[in-house]
DNA sequence: CGGCAGATACGCT
DNA sequence: GCGTATCTGCCGT
């Protein structure tokens, strides 16, 4: 059945934000291929007062409410993109912030787009992400089964070898535990 | 390497 | 106006 992928994605961003961790982003931009393994995300939705969503649907955040399997972008602090996996069912406003990837493909464009940073500098962070992809506002709302930019699942990870705390950079909701991240993996934004 | 200030624009109150 | 799902450079240890 088509879109199988995005019916894993219909369901509780807490849920999803695991199920992402080991699974491969691929941009393409200019007939390259920049891609990386998601090593930590985040969870948020509508009941969570952290999330973009809580207080409602809005023009900024109407992907957020959309199907899952598409690209929600926002832009920060005056100069930062942040990009999330849109999740649940269609009317929900919940998603997963991609914080880190471990590159694959493509480090050196990835390099270029970073300032000529490397290794872990190059998106141990979500801000860091977007810039190494070079993912602005223009990629807002796109579906990720395809290019621009595709979102490949692979295999879930075993649960040992996932861990789980609290979110960073929030000032509402902080306890609440929906932070992931590959156990011992360099490319992870904080230790 | 850890803590802190500054950058800087936009959504929402 | 105010706060922000961040990053960087600069300082001190």
């Amino acid at each position: 059945m088509p879109d199988n992928w995005r019916t894993e994605l219909r369901a509780p961003a807490e849920q999803v934000a695991r199920r992402l961790l080991g699974c491969t982003l691929v941009r393409t931009i200019n007939d390259r291929h920049l891609s990386g393994r998601i090593v930590e995300t985040e969870a948020y939705d509508q009941h969570d007062a952290a999330s973009h969503s809580y207080r409602g649907q809005t023009s900024r955040t109407k992907i957020m409410f959309g199907p899952a399997g598409y690209l929600y972008v926002y832009f920060t602090y005056g100069m930062h993109y942040c990009c999330n996996v849109v999740t649940g069912a269609e009317g929900e406003g919940s998603a997963v912030l991609i914080r880190a990837l471990e590159p694959l493909e493509g480090q050196d464009i990835m390099s270029h787009y970073r300032g000529a940073r490397t290794g872990t500098e190059l998106t141990n962070g979500p801000a860091k992400v977007c810039q190494a992809l070079a993912i602005d506002k223009t990629l807002n709302g796109v579906d990720l089964g395809h290019e621009p930019l595709r979102l490949l699942l692979n295999p879930p990870l075993i649960p040992s070898s996932i861990v789980q705390t609290t979110r960073i950079g929030i000032s509402q909701a902080r306890e609440v535990p929906w932070r992931f991240f590959i156990k011992d993996n360099k490319f992870v934004s904080r230790r």
